[in-house]
RNA sequence: GGUCUCGUGGCCGAGUGGCUAGGCAGAGCUCUGCAAAAGCUCGUACAGCGGUUCGAAUCCGCUCGAGACCUCCA
């Protein structure tokens, strides 16, 4: 490969050539969704986006341990309200730890729909209270932090007298100490900047737990610090999240970090971009989320038709992970099209025959999706670079172009391990058995012999018969085909 | 109010000082009994106004428009 990995670091503010700290080991910590609700389909784009990159990462070789959590801990919404699994809980009778349940298993069962590979360590909030009561206590001796009627506060102040508090965000400490937004009941707090990294519990909270301080829950920030430290170790190489969590979430784990354990923890900061629906992004708090079940049901006021999770990845990798991408039916449909003229060539593939000379290069054909690829994982451009491949399979499929036997192996081998391994885009399974196409030989047979008598009338109306059901006939050059419209 | 991002052909979306992005839709042609599929060709796009430059969609300034963050959010 002539060209290394480059990724776009939020931190640096721009594109990085990708040098592991421990090579060939990555580790990748990404923040993972808070369970008491369905996720909605930016969600899904987000962690669609990670596991791109994880699977790049693979695909060169590197030996990835991804770490992706689970928020179960409820946390504040905003004074004086409970947080959202004790909300949830309480509206449904059901315990907050049902809550947790029912929706981390909606998560992955969505998330394997949409073919993206399950993390090495999927942690919870929960399960490492131990170790975040332990950050905060250390967070404490250093005198980093400060306690409050039982809450415990992240001295932003003091930590920014010798730390650059704002520096993934690019805030400077003083604006943010004149714009933090003045809200009520913050009164525990010394400065209206300042986090909790210990909050005590009103007395209808319903999840809560023992600590020095108060029977109460930790800070949201607090458990990304813990769980990334006690599994990738306290400097790793890429975290990751949305772009909506660079402040104050990821600007907050740092910060602890910093003060707990004396240094950064991560060297790339990788965000990725919102979806957006009708020019607004998504968000479950705002009730604009559009869920997964509702575009693949077709189930929406918005949505003029169902969209397979395939197509609803195919689409969301045509754009790049930093951009925004808008939603709506035009799109989604082109994409629905060309989707499936991408996986009929993968299955045209399989019936080219090599000829004594190659009419393109493969080599430089590979080169430009690598080229793409370690370009901060340009996937449309390999897209691109696969859509050529397409026509270059089609051209030997019908005009009598030919690669030799062993590019013809070197290629098949790239564009299909590219469709499947890295972008992991799968055929949609359309759940036939053989008979299906056991059936559809012998009709196609008739039809042929029809055709071979030139009764045209008979094969026309088998396939304007066959087209009614569903299936669209292609007679070339090799024989007829079939395929599911 | 502060910080920042973006505005590309009918739609989605890359690119970013001189070289074809790509997909979908549309037009024409070839192939074909017809059709489908496929191949080839085409529209000459970069919000507006100035500036820098031999040359700008790409750099700078302003204007207009959209969005994000500043508060839970992927």
């Amino acid at each position: 490969m002539k060209t290394a990995l480059k990724v776009y670091n939020t931190l640096a503010r721009k594109t990085e050539e990708f040098q592991p700290i421990n090579p060939p080991f990555v580790g990748l910590y990404v923040c993972g969704p808070t369970v008491y609700s369905e996720v909605h389909i930016g969600n899904v784009r987000t962690f669609t986006s990670f596991d791109l990159i994880y699977r790049y990462l693979l695909h060169l070789g590197y030996k990835v341990r991804y770490v992706r959590n689970i928020t179960d801990v409820g946390h504040l919404l905003d004074d004086n309200e409970e947080d959202k699994i004790s909300k949830k809980a309480r509206l449904e009778n059901i315990e907050p730890m049902e809550v947790v349940q029912r929706y981390t298993v909606d998560f992955h069962k969505t998330m394997m729909l949409f073919n993206t590979l399950p993390p090495s360590i999927e942690p919870t909030a929960t399960a490492h209270l131990i170790e975040q009561i332990e950050l905060i206590q250390t967070i404490l001796d250093k005198g980093l932090a400060y306690e409050s009627n039982g809450s415990v506060y992240f001295d932003v102040l003091k930590y920014s007298a010798d730390h650059n508090y704002g520096e993934l965000s690019g805030r400077n400490i003083d604006e943010l100490l004149v714009n933090t937004r003045d809200l009520d009941g913050q009164d525990d707090k010394k400065h209206p900047a300042d986090f909790a990294i210990w909050k005590k519990a009103e007395p209808q909270h319903i999840m809560k737990w023992n600590a020095p301080w108060s029977l109460g829950f930790p800070g949201w920030h607090l458990e990304c610090s813990v769980m990334s430290t006690k599994y990738l170790g306290t400097t790793f190489d890429i975290h990751g999240g949305g772009m909506d969590l660079k402040f104050p979430h990821h600007e907050c784990e740092i910060a602890q970090n910093e003060a707990g354990y004396g240094c950064a923890p991560a060297k790339y900061w990788l965000h990725t971009n919102m979806l957006t629906f009708n020019g607004r992004k998504m968000a479950k708090s705002e009730g604009t989320g559009v869920t997964p079940k509702e575009m693949i049901t077709g189930n929406h006021p918005l949505l003029t038709q169902a969209y397979s999770p395939m197509t609803i990845r195919f689409f969301m990798l045509q754009a790049h992970y930093r951009s925004t991408l808008d939603f709506n039916n035009e799109a989604l449909q082109a994409a629905e099209k060309g989707f499936r003229r991408l996986m009929t060539a993968v299955k045209d593939l399989d019936g080219l025959k090599s000829g004594n000379t190659s009419f393109f290069t493969v080599e430089d054909w590979k080169e430009e999706l690598y080229a793409a690829m370690n370009d901060d994982f340009n996937s449309p451009i390999a897209i691109a670079q696969l859509f050529e491949g397409v026509r270059l399979i089609n051209l030997m499929k019908d005009q009598g172009e030919t690669l030799t036997e062993s590019d013809l192996a070197a290629f098949t081998s790239a564009f299909k391990t590219f469709i499947t391994d890295v972008l992991g885009l799968t055929t949609e399974e359309e759940n036939d058995s053989g008979e299906v196409d056991g059936l559809m030989d012998f009709i196609l047979q008739l039809r042929n012999e029809a055709k071979a008598r030139k009764d045209y009338a008979t094969s026309d109306e088998i396939r304007d018969k066959l087209n009614e059901l569903g299936f669209e006939i292609k007679d070339g050059k090799e024989g007829t085909t079939f395929s599911r419209k």
